[in-house]
Parts: structure tokens; sequence; C-alpha cells
DNA sequence: GGTGGGATTAGCT
DNA sequence: GCTAATCCCACCA
């Protein structure tokens, strides 16, 4: 009775996006997924985390963008559907999960930068072997550590996976004033585009 | 509190 | 070969 209680709750709690809702912009999706849970179900357990962080990468006239020079092995998923994942090693160690924007054959994504931990936050703590929160998730590949995504959640289906986005039944969008737009970090070509978003206070966002 | 270098590998040129 | 949408720790102040 109190599981099947609970799996009610959870669900009536968790509210999918439509498909429709990944089609937008995508600088206008960098900044509609703030607010949102990206949750991973693992063998290992539930993590999930509430997004604060995001950067939009375009396909024209963003250097930065690995879709920029066309279609690869490695960025094939940023020309699939909106609302499937991109998921990319980066410097030999560490993974960078990213939200496919716009139509298909687009070549536009939001990468996350940043949650604030919301569930599971002990085995986060363990996968990242530290027990400062603000020291979880507050960085592209540091979320991935502690949310365990790798290179196998590459062109999952964000909004039908073991690993999920949803919006907090009852939650608010977050508003154009509590949104803080910046340049991005960590690149060296397009450096002057702002195309950073984050939540405006936020103690969970990346350094510099 | 701030900085500099090392780790480590797939994918591109 | 070289680079990369990063992170961590040792070391200095």
């Amino acid at each position: 009775m109190i599981s099947s209680y609970t799996i009610l709750f959870t669900v009536s709690f968790e509210m999918v996006l439509p498909k429709r809702f990944y089609q937008k912009p995508t600088t206008e999706l960098a900044k509609a997924l703030l607010g949102l849970v990206l949750v991973h179900q693992s063998p290992e357990g539930y993590a999930s985390g509430i997004i604060v962080e995001t950067e939009a990468y375009l396909f024209k006239n963003d250097p930065a963008c690995h879709a920029a020079r066309g279609k690869t092995p490695r960025n094939t998923a940023m020309f699939g559907e909106a609302g499937y994942s991109y998921v990319y090693q980066i410097y030999g160690m560490y993974y960078c999960i990213n939200v496919v924007s716009g139509p298909v054959d687009f070549g536009e994504a939001v990468l996350i930068r940043a949650l604030k931990p919301l569930k599971g936050i002990e085995l986060m703590q363990q996968r990242r072997n530290t027990n400062k929160n603000k020291n979880l998730c507050s960085g592209p590949g540091k979320l991935c550590q502690a949310l365990a995504i790798n290179r196998s959640h590459n062109m999952l289906n964000l909004r039908s996976s073991d690993l999920k986005l949803y919006k907090r039944k009852g939650s608010q969008e977050v508003s154009h004033q509590d949104i803080v737009c910046t340049t991005r970090i960590g690149i060296n070509q397009g450096k002057e585009l702002p195309l950073r978003f984050y939540i405006k206070n936020s103690e969970y966002i990346s350094k510099p």
C-alpha cells in the first residue's frame, strides 16, 4: 500500500514536457530549462537536481558549437530530434550533457552546466567523493559525475529514458527578472556571445 | 583566496 | 600530432 501510494505521488509531481517544448529556438530553450529537474534512475539509485545554469550552442556564427563545421560521428545527436541528449567526453576524463533543440538537422543544443542537488544527495556525494553539496553539481563535468552520466547516455529521449527531464508540478517558470545572461565559460572561440544563462543568486552555479 | 600545472583519451586535421 | 563546452590539488600569499 505504501509503495503504490508513493508511486502515484511521484508520478503526479513529475510532469514530462511535450516534444514541442524542446523545438523552440535554442536560446529560448536554454532559459526555459532553468528550474526544470534532471534525473538519472541508475542501477545504483536515483539522483536528481534542479537546473540552475545553461549555455546555448548555435549552428550559425558560433565557432564554439560542435556542429558548426557540419555533422561528424561525435556530434550526430545535435542533428537529431529535439528533446534528446547529446553527451560527449571532454579532456579525456569528463562528460558533458546537452539537450538537443529545434527542428531535426538544426545542429543546436543547450549545455547543462549546473544543478542544485535535489534527491539522491548521498549517492552523489559518494560518486563525487565529497560531502560539500555546493561542489556536487556546480559544473558540467561535475554534474555528469554526480548523476553517473557517460557516453552510453548519448542520444537518449529525455522524455522517456532512465535519464529524464521533468517539471515539478506547480513550479513556476523562472521569471525573466531572475535570469542572468553572460558570456560562456571555458571556450576559446565565440567568447563574446551572450549565451550563458543562470538563476540569479543561486549558490550552485559553476565558477569561471 | 588565488594560481599553475597535470590527468587522460576520442575525435578531428 | 594536437586539442578540448573540465576538475582537482599543491603551493604561494
